[in-house]
RNA sequence: GGAGAGAUGGCAGAGCGGUUGAAUGCACUGGUCUUGAAAACCAGCAAGGGGGCAACUCCUUCCAGGGUUCGAAUCCCUGUCUCUCCGCCA
């Protein structure tokens, strides 16, 4: 949620700035709601005081034992009136509330414009690509399932097993250790939120389309960004504690409405699948530095698996809702000769800290805190990668060394 | 599942119909003292929102939502969560 503060004071260039976003904001529903907010908010608060007053005095006359039936029939009359502009003021500040919770956060200052991901900005190249092309992954490795899940529970789901069920949960354990050594703290969490937490951290109310709901309340997690941000929701961090960070691996649960027959063939878009997530809480004037320095952390788990990439910056027309700025990460897959996303990484402001009520607490009052995230790495697609850029063309799916400790052979045979 | 108890400021914890936005302690901030620190002492210290150029002022908030009342942290109802005991299951 952006600070509505700064829609009172210049929305004009608000709107400026969230066009960059391809995303139009109504300004004139806003004035006009505004204005309506501020009339009727003065009114209700001038009745609540002389209610106030009234029964101050309505006491002491009572304690005094005189008659009191003059004022309350004055303080019934203010009552009366006070209903209607109450009913006004609830129901105005609701279509503000709606309308706020649905504006997307401002992008950073040095945004790209850009209608798609065809805009976005190449940073940098790293890793040898050794494979130029190859069989995509389903090929090469028999011990992926795709027929079977069907059965268990319909597409875009997957059975792994054997030496590739095992090289996942070594990527996940990988991982989740890379992050420990770079100073994240492992947690375990809830695979179901709750709405609160879905908004909090901005997939509510905008986007239920692309969550599976489970009961009244509950939704099953579409990122454990979700569960961690959310860790710190409705509380005062003390300065001097920041940064947090942490990390949780958990399965990712997305609908994928409106992604039908794209990738349809293979692991690579799935309504289930594993991530090892990391979450930044900083102090506002650090996020950027925080960006940056999750990005590389995300980075090393891809230099470490030998996997060539690029990290690109999204343009403002590919900017997710929450996201102020964002890194993508691609991984080259020579089965389709290019570059797919593997990893998100984004700074979101006080965006989602307004949303959760995220603070800070420092020696001038309380503030925001500033909210980073991003993935370290999609587990499935790291395993997509590692199957198609480390398959020797013949017969084996060589193991990258940093890898061997947890998976515990140097390579796969395929047959 | 049954039976109770509870939810109050950053934390702990009083208050149970009327200057209580809330005692007290801790924490925090500023000051005195000290070579420096600690201790001691003094002072300040909830959040959100509105109006005003400003000094300032007003409203709301004691888990959430309803209700009673001139007036609710305090009484009633509903929901959520926590704790204790019993049962059941792992």
């Amino acid at each position: 949620m952006i600070d509505i503060k700064i829609l009172r004071e210049d929305i004009e260039a608000v709107k400026e700035r969230l066009s960059v976003k391809n995303y139009d904001l109504d300004v004139e529903l806003f004035l006009s709601l505004e204005r309506q907010r501020k009339e009727s908010q003065i009114q209700v608060e001038e009745h609540q005081q002389q209610i106030n007053i009234l029964s101050k005095k309505f006491g002491e006359l009572k304690k005094n034992k005189l008659p009191t039936d003059e004022i309350s029939e004055e303080i019934e009359k203010i009552k009366t009136n006070l209903d209607s502009f109450e009913t006004t003021l609830k129901v105005v500040k609701k279509s503000l509330d709606e309308i706020l919770m649905d504006i997307p956060n401002i992008p950073d200052l040095t945004i790209p414009r850009g209608d798609s991901e065809d805009d976005n900005k190449l940073i940098k190249k790293c890793g040898k690509i050794k494979v130029l092309q190859s069989q995509d992954h389903l090929e090469i490795s028999r011990d992926i399932d795709l027929e079977i899940a069907t059965k268990l529970a319909g597409s875009r789901f997957s059975v792994l097993k054997n030496d590739v069920a095992k090289l996942h949960r070594a990527l996940i354990n990988f991982m989740l250790e890379l992050a420990e050594k770079n100073g994240y703290d492992e947690y375990y969490v809830p695979f179901l939120a709750n709405t609160e937490n879905l908004e909090g951290t901005g997939q509510l109310p905008k986007f239920e389309e692309d969550l599976f709901k489970v009961d009244n309340d509950m939704y099953l997690i579409p990122t454990a960004e979700v569960p961690l941000t959310n860790l710190l929701r409705e509380s005062i961090i003390d300065e001097n504690l920041l940064p947090i960070k942490s990390t949780a691996h958990t399965p990712c649960f997305r609908s994928e409405a409106g992604s039908y027959g794209k990738d349809t063939r293979g692991l690579i878009r799935q309504h289930q699948f594993e991530k090892v997530e990391l979450v930044q809480v900083v102090h506002p004037t650090k996020s950027n530095e925080a960006l940056e320095d999750l990005l590389t952390n995300a980075e090393e788990v891809l230099t470490l698996l030998e996997l060539p990439y690029q990290v690109v910056e999204l343009c403002g027309g590919d900017l997710g809702f929450s996201a102020a700025k964002t890194y993508d990460i691609e991984v080259w897959l020579p089965s389709q000769e290019c570059y797919r996303e593997i990893s998100s990484c984004s700074n979101f402001t006080d965006f989602q800290a307004r949303r959760s009520k995220i603070k800070i607490k420092t020696s001038e009052g309380s503030i925001f805190a500033h909210t980073i995230n991003g993935s370290a790495l999609a587990v499935g697609r790291t395993l997509i990668a590692i199957i198609e850029n480390h398959f020797d063309g013949k017969s084996k799916i060589l193991i990258p060394k940093a890898l061997q400790q947890f998976f515990k052979k140097p390579f796969i045979h395929c047959v």
